[in-house]
DNA sequence: AAATAATAGTTCGCAATGCGAACTATTCGT
DNA sequence: ACGAATAGTTCGCATTGCGAACTATTATTT
């Protein structure tokens, strides 16, 4: 890939060419496992603990409700997570990994640990985090933006003439 | 955004949520124009000069030429990009800007320039151009990975009993 | 206390994307 | 000359984002 290119393209193209490269790369080395996506979904729940909302989830990952319910239908369906109804705000439901979940984790985990070695081949390790940091600084820009609010018009319909 | 989040997370994840956040701000920017997306691709055949196929695009951005199709049918309804024939390979169409398109092309790259000046906030012209360095570095060291056809089971269709 | 707001989650419908597959037109390879 | 390969199109389906309408529950207002 020539350097050239990412920088001409805005800065969003160049992060989703990265990421949809990486993530069909891990997609392929995890196409062994029962459920073949969502891994970032089921580490936010691993790492979250027991008090992790439908709502919380979809705020952190920025995904929104309805493809949120649509996807935990689906790893509830794999026997991946459940439900709990939360007794103090039974409007609530707590996300939890099942044991059969907790049991493939660590698979989930060596898998990225092994991907990241080699995308970062090259990098040493206080580059890498500097480079999360980067990642980290760049989104708190973009995100805090004052007047735009910026997720109501991504992918928005286009209901425009034909 | 908490870097702790950042670096739990498949990369791939990170980067895609990065890449919406910009994406969104970059929309919201541009939504008075009457091109509300496709500004990398237009970047790109504006860059590319004259002699710029469908699959060229499609290979570089890696947008599967279905897609392609779709995307310059609407450039073309909004007339800003033409087909021309390649009279050497008439196989071929050359995707080229209209004059409507060139004369848009200074705005889109005001505002990608003004959300980068953003974006990189706090972060020196020598450490964005080493941002884009490590970019392009993680991109061709995952996308060399040897055995892995990775676009093959990006998003593939979940053909799987219900 | 009753009425109203707000919140968590669900369901429906539509637009956009990715991709497999089948297709046409054209060019390449032997 | 014939079969393989390539550029592009069309069809069909799965996934995602999101607006809107809905239920259930909780919080706020009056």
């Amino acid at each position: 890939m020539s350097n050239d290119l990412f920088e001409r393209l805005p800065l969003g193209r160049s992060l989703s060419l990265l990421a949809k490269t990486y993530f069909g790369a891990l997609t392929k080395k995890l196409e062994h496992l029962e459920v073949e996506r969502y891994y970032s979904i089921l580490i936010f729940i691993e790492e979250s603990g027991k008090g992790c909302s439908q709502q919380y989830i979809c705020d952190h990952l920025k995904i929104d409700k309805v493809s949120m319910v649509r996807i935990l239908d689906y790893l509830i369906k794999k026997k991946f997570i459940k439900k709990v109804q939360n007794p103090k705000d039974r409007r609530e439901y707590f996300i939890e990994l099942t044991p059969k979940a907790e049991k493939t984790m660590p698979e989930i985990h060596r898998e990225i640990k092994n991907l990241n070695d080699v995308a970062f081949k090259g990098l040493s390790r206080e580059k890498q985090k500097e480079f999360y940091r980067n990642m980290c600084l760049i989104y708190d820009n973009v995100e805090t933006l004052p007047a735009h609010k910026i997720f109501v018009n991504y992918k928005k319909a286009n209901k425009e003439k034909k």
